[in-house]
DNA sequence: CCAGACGTTGTT
DNA sequence: GTCTGG
DNA sequence: CCAGACGTTGTT
DNA sequence: GTCTGG
């Protein structure tokens, strides 16, 4: 999965977590306890430097920086940038044969920057009652940054002016849940530990073949995995509150008299 | 050949 | 039920 | 991911 | 752009 998420940081900090250059061009959003698919979020992106045609210069050294992206790929022949909407993962499992996200897997990863995610969790809904969703948000227990391999991509609107700024979106990758994740759901963004932060993003890399493992269950297992409100499920709802555990919902007295072992 | 999709999730 | 928007 | 819409005509 | 389905 991987549908909501927190990135509160601001640049200055992201520079110094991502060892990245600010090319954020004044974009940068502020501090979102509520990312949701279509919103801009930063991101880090480490390419070799252009020419003034913009022709890659394969033999300067590759350059990291923060970029201001939307979230929701938007493959670059698309004719309507709302085809993205639908484009906001991308199944590591697959990826590479996928037409839509292929070539952004061999040229374009990106890293993204979040504090922690959000996962619902299904409960059981049991007799005559309807499912219930319970949020729950991962994070470090030390609150540095996590990151999602990510893959982004540009797009022109074939009716606009060539001249104007393309359209810049990704996509989260994800794979199966591991350790105690899986309890909660049985998907999970690919979420890289810092150590292999750099082979992701190198773009003299271009088979991906090896990038798309799963980090290790050991490593998983140190997130902080806590219940939080469901006040998260609207993305109306943005704050420091969103992110704050809250003990499992207290069960109701009318729905507990009728939860009540039948009498024998 | 042309037309139409190009994606993931979850749920049944 | 299914799609769109955030 | 969840929430909220899901429609057209005409008039201001 | 490129693949799949008809």
């Amino acid at each position: 999965m991987c549908g909501r998420y927190a990135a509160t940081k601001d640049p200055a900090t992201l520079m110094r977590e991502f060892d990245a250059l600010d090319g954020t061009e004044g974009k940068a959003t502020r501090a979102d306890y509520n990312v949701a698919p279509t919103k801009e979020v930063v991101t880090v992106v480490e390419r070799h430097p252009r020419d003034a045609d913009g022709a890659v210069l394969e033999d300067e050294p590759a350059v990291r920086s923060l970029r201001v992206m939307r979230w929701g790929l938007v493959p670059f022949w698309a004719k309507d940038p709302s085809v993205g909407n639908r484009m906001i993962n991308t199944r590591a499992e697959t990826a590479k044969e996928k037409p839509a996200f292929r070539k952004a897997l061999s040229r374009r990863r990106c890293l993204v920057p979040a504090d922690g995610w959000f996962e619902w969790k299904a409960t059981d809904p049991g007799e005559g009652r309807k499912a219930a969703k319970e949020p729950y948000y991962v994070t470090t227990r030390d609150s540095s940054s996590l990151a999602f391999a990510g893959l982004w991509e540009t797009w022109r609107d074939p009716n606009a002016d060539p001249e104007a700024r393309p359209l810049i979106t990704f996509s989260v990758l994800t794979t199966d849940a591991v350790g105690r994740l899986a309890d909660i759901h049985h998907r999970m963004p690919l979420v890289l530990p810092s150590q292999r932060w750099a082979d992701w993003l190198d773009p003299n890399r271009t088979d991906a073949t090896g990038l798309l493992t799963p980090a290790d269950r050991d490593w998983l297992d140190e997130l902080e995995l806590r219940p939080v409100s469901t006040k998260v499920n609207s993305v109306r709802n943005n704050g420091p509150e969103l992110v704050e555990r809250v003990e499992p919902e207290p069960v109701n007295l009318d729905t507990a008299l009728f939860d009540l072992p039948n009498p024998r």
